[in-house]
DNA sequence: CCAATATAAATGCAACTGCATCTATAGGTG
DNA sequence: CACCTATAGATGCAGTTGCATTTATATTGG
């Protein structure tokens, strides 16, 4: 059918390797602190963002791009680590509402000491704001419906 | 200890997110064609690219990114799929070589037309040759060691 | 040559993921 | 209301991954 250019492969290659091996400093430097991955950053940070009303696993899985099912068994997890709390649902009968708990916000917050000090190294020092929001709008534009 | 400046943060969700959806569109379109994953692709094409020589699993994995024993697994599976053969190594007894067969060449090639037309669609569609060039560039400047 | 250490690859076990399905409630439509 | 369909969420099972360890061979230093 189609044959990409020799430059739409390159960039798909860099874009594959650096992002994975960016995310993979995340991540070790999450591991080397002992803390959760970068999964459980995220789902912490959209339900500490939801604030009291707290937030519909459904809303959390888009938000957070995982599968139903993902979301479900990682919130089980989530909530047996004692980060959240589930709350049944007015509104809706067939599901409820998660909330963080104070344990959860202290563990995110020092979650993104750690977090913040890798995107520091790994992507404010090599690039410039320039470069940096170049890659932003590149980023956008690339983006699948 | 550092703060990452709003770029900083907005760059890293934006890589986050659109290599996500691109890697997720081309699993897709892989998997609506009844084909293996992006992983054995990369594996087969590693494997036929080192030729009649073959190559060491350990030389895969620093190519693959992947862990040793991941590595270990995957070979396995795509062994007993009949797509690359296992052959003890002369020059070191702890280790093999492994080659492809006609079938993996045959299978890598159909997968490529697939692939190939997800990246034209999801990568060469949305950017200009230019912009893929700087792609290319900003990738290579933030990888890290 | 031997002992100590390093490297290649495999594997047991527990955790996690994907798929398909299931349960329960919600929201129509006649 | 009775029925049909759609949506929220959970879960059984098989396949995959991660971690730690094991096995086997290679390499180095005495």
């Amino acid at each position: 059918m189609s044959v990409p250019k020799i430059e739409t492969i390159e960039a798909w290659k860099a874009l594959l390797t650096t992002s994975r091996l960016l995310i993979e400093k995340v991540e070790d430097s999450l591991a080397a602190s002992s803390l959760p991955s970068l999964a459980w950053y995220d789902t912490l940070l959209e339900i500490e963002k939801a604030g009291k009303e707290g937030i519909r696993p459904y809303k959390l899985k888009e938000r957070l791009l995982l599968p139903q099912y993902g979301t479900s068994r990682l919130l089980g997890r989530i909530l047996t680590a004692g980060l959240i709390e589930k709350h049944d649902c007015d509104e809706d009968g067939r599901g409820f509402v998660v909330r963080i708990t104070s344990r959860g916000r202290q563990l995110r917050r020092k979650m993104w000491r750690v977090y913040a000090n890798a995107l520091c190294t790994g992507l404010e020092g090599p690039l410039t704001v320039g470069e940096l929001k170049l890659l932003v709008d590149l980023m956008q534009k690339t983006r699948p419906a």
